[in-house]
DNA sequence: ATCGTTCTTGTAATCGTTTACAGATCAGAC
DNA sequence: GTCTGATCTGTAAACGATTACAAGAACGAT
């Protein structure tokens, strides 16, 4: 036994389908009808297919927010926040995960257009030309949570990395460090451009000469400890290290514990994003809070507003940074 | 301009609908054919809907998980092995979190009606009547990745908790801890429920007796900490404490270097879920490794032959733990 | 040349909704 | 009693795909 239909609905009611959809959708009738309708709905159980129902009116009443990696805790407080915003305006969030490279990145937008959602918030690692031109065509709204040129003519909404590089270094400098190396993810990805660029700013900025530059192999915990472990190796007499994303400079405190050197006594160590992590981690890290609930929420905010009105023109929002000290420096 | 359909494509073509249909659905055509509606398909850019092929089919190709808190490095885990079944299988997976109450996890069974998805694989808190209800009237295929009563009938994946504890406790015996105290989270929750009696049990079989017993409000790092807080203060002598999962087993550390206390040293510290938190904490956290992967992957697994065959009984596999033994111990 | 197969293609019905349109009903006003 | 509007309800046509069925083409065998 299948699901019932709304005409099974309309039989055992005793009235058309079309009273049944107005019912169900709040138009007017009267109360006789309605009380029908509701009586036959409950017996039978009768639950709407959203898929006949998004096929007819065009719209599925779901957004999806692509993530590249649900391991990195930083999207976890974008996500709560985009769901807090989506659901309010009625919708519902699904969540995907797209690998790693850009190749998977652009088959999630193309993938768009067979309408599995009304809009997208993406996070892109790594972008191109391929998912610039993706976005542009996609058939349904799209809203880039990250850094791509002005000239795409998309939604973004994005951090101050330069800003928050300016914040770390200076705090570094007031506390009095001035060996600093800086661990970045790979040089390849928006982030890892965007943060070695605001690096060396702000280094030169303070007149500092950074005293080493390791990339890791991508952003996580892992890489992080072997980049920990060169750049040791390599570089004697650090007195603090900045890194391109708290489970970065998690994985360079461990490696600087397993030498020996204490947190902060002997080297001071600054992530960036201000997640859950920053927090949890011991010493608690001090970390550049770059804004990741905001970004989700005016993300979600400009996909809805886009949705509502297409025409308008394309904004590009910067969300400011601030710095969360904790013990780690 | 809106999205192209397949009789814009089989205009274009200067063939019928069916023979496109067809031919994109790689059933026999001739060359010059399949030649045509490919190059039609290329200029137009045919994407073809999703929401009308899988009304009419009557199958989506995707399978929803649904976890309570994205927050929780457990879930991650799962989310990455379940992914890995379902894209292997040629499904697209889509996650949604739920609320941490049982009125949510019972609308969205009951929301699976709609059609969104062909499966569900649901890790839930907290499991009343109604959510038993709601699965086994539910339309589509759902695989429980947690603890359901038999005779509900529905096809579960669960960890084996009381065995964890005991690896725990003899762990701590080996190494001479004595006086061990337990942080569960809430009790009315299915983990918080399970790892109360495998902790007692555990103890009992060992005839120790618990120096301490305290539930934190959630299963959160905020709530470990705080419950860290109140046992410390309440009960002194301490040289143990078993948490029910990780982020708790990090907020009482974090409590513990707060007042002095060193790990292991002085007290030693075990989590359960050996999650990716386990690693990166400081020093290392001990954790009983309850198989969430194995979970994620079999509870797939299970969801997969579900599709493929309504009638067969429901499983219920058991999962088995193992100790990863850090520096907290 | 005719017939019977087989293979390819097109027509049209269908999935489960929403909604434009038209028909029915009813109240109120004259 | 008839007419005018307003209001409610039903019929049927979409939405964009798949697929059963039938018709047509091609081809070899007789």
């Amino acid at each position: 036994m299948s699901r019932p239909t709304i005409a099974a609905v309309a039989r055992a009611a005793g009235v058309s389908v079309a009273s049944v959809s107005r019912v169900l959708n709040g138009l007017p009738a009267t109360a006789e009808m309605a009380e029908r309708v509701r009586r036959a709905v409950a017996e039978l159980g009768y639950v709407p297919d959203s898929r006949a129902r998004s096929l007819k009116v065009g719209r599925t009443f779901q957004l999806t927010l692509a993530v590249a990696d649900v391991g990195n805790p930083v999207y976890v407080t974008m996500m709560r926040a985009v769901e807090e915003v989506v659901s309010a305006a009625g919708y519902r969030l699904v969540v995907t995960t797209t690998g790693p490279d850009v190749a998977d990145e652009v088959a999630l937008v193309r993938g768009m257009a067979r309408g599995y959602a009304d809009g997208l918030v993406i996070s892109p690692l790594r972008v191109d030309d391929d998912l610039i031109k993706s976005i542009q065509e996609c058939d349904v709204p799209v809203v880039v949570a990250g850094n791509v040129p002005a000239r795409a003519g998309v939604d973004t909404v994005r951090a101050n990395s330069p800003k928050g590089m300016l914040l770390a270094v200076e705090h570094l400098l007031t506390t009095k460090r001035h060996k600093v190396a800086f661990v970045n993810g790979p040089v390849d990805t928006v982030p890892g451009s965007a943060r070695a660029k605001g690096f060396t700013d702000a280094m030169k900025a303070n007149k500092l000469t950074p005293v080493a530059e390791v990339a890791a192999e991508d952003f996580t915990f892992a890489a992080g400890r072997a980049a920990g472990r060169e750049l040791l190796e390599d570089t004697p007499g650090i007195d603090a290290v900045i890194a391109a994303n708290d489970l970065l400079a998690v994985g360079v405190m461990h490696e600087l514990a397993a030498r020996g050197l204490r947190v902060p006594d002997d080297v001071a160590v600054i992530g960036m994003d201000d997640s859950a992590l920053a927090e949890q981690s011991f010493p608690p890290l001090t970390s550049v809070n770059l804004g990741s609930a905001e970004r989700g929420r005016r993300a979600a905010e400009l996909l809805l507003a886009r949705i509502e009105d297409d025409s308008r023109t394309p904004r590009r929002i910067v969300v400011q940074p601030s710095l969360s000290v904790r013990r780690s420096s």
